[in-house]
DNA sequence: AAACTTAGTTATACCTTATAACCATTATGG
DNA sequence: CCATAATGGTTATAAGGTATAACTAAGTTT
């Protein structure tokens, strides 16, 4: 058990050090602990250009994929359209992208990045990148790769990947 | 790049399939994809139970160290003292734990699970089992728990476990 | 042409996290 | 020993992220 006497509240913080050990052995709680800590780092790298990590990724994706419709932007973030009006509107107002009426469609918008956008987006994709670098530094190269393959097949299972089970 | 037409808005869907290629290099992104999922469906597994990812983190805390100290509580789970209170008292409410007195210091509270929280916490602890038991099944077992000890690595980096850097 | 669907939007609600400010109590230090 | 500071818990508040329903305008289907 976390600690040798029975009340917590009388001994040393020290004996809390372990006392979620419990909780550990879950991925999710220290999926979620790790995220908290590297969405800080992130944000905080962003602020400075006026972004966040959510109007960072839709600039991203509109710089490499210019005239893409906000539906399409939302399915590819995975976030509800009604969510990315917001960001949206956000990037619009900072000047860096914006939405052209669509040739084919009246009712959507083409949504393009401004040079602006397409300069900022490259000094974003470097502060990310540093970032990126701090979480490469407390793990060995192949660790960091083997952590996005493996993040990225629990998003999305496929059959035939699975171990011993 | 993503796609080989000009305008992503004029190509099917299926060409988007690898339009965020950019920022799935980032750990931060794809970490957030899949901590979403797990996220949402470790509540589902809760939900049932009257709980969320964090009263059960709470409740488990409590269930393993009883006695502690709401501040000590906002320690271990990393959180702000003021966040917590209201999850205590939703957890209080339902019955599963109790303020009591602390005998040293007339401010704090003794945190301890009744026995209702106990048996809530053992059933609480198997469903998200279960849940884990999901996750296992997108992974082979080594994998998931190099995942579990590359997240605590990056919640906490330590000196000497770098790469090549 | 009527009915249905889709694109974008608005409004709303809930959860999580963060901060400042407060009260009661305990600890510190002249 | 009393004034000051620090701590435990609380309140209020704000901001961000996510989810749903409902609306409009435009496109699609039959």
């Amino acid at each position: 058990m976390p600690g040798s006497s029975p009340r917590a509240g009388d001994r040393p913080d020290d004996s809390l050090i372990a006392a979620d050990r419990t909780l550990r052995q879950f991925s999710g709680y220290t999926m979620k602990r790790a995220f908290h800590v590297i969405q800080s780092d992130l944000n905080a790298a962003l602020a400075p250009l006026g972004l966040r990590m959510l109007s960072f990724s839709a600039l991203v994706v509109v710089v490499d994929n210019p005239g893409l419709r906000q539906s399409q932007l939302a399915e590819v973030l995975a976030i509800e359209r009604p969510n990315l009006v917001l960001v949206i509107d956000e990037l619009e107002r900072a000047g860096l992208i914006c939405r052209n009426p669509s040739p084919d469609d009246r009712r959507a918008y083409a949504l393009d990045p401004t040079e602006e956008g397409r300069a900022l987006c490259g000094t974003a994709i470097h502060a990310v990148q540093e970032h990126e670098d701090r979480v490469a530094r407390a793990l060995a190269e192949p660790e960091r790769q083997a952590l996005i393959a493996a993040l990225l097949r629990i998003e999305t299972p496929e059959e035939g990947e699975t171990s011993d089970g």
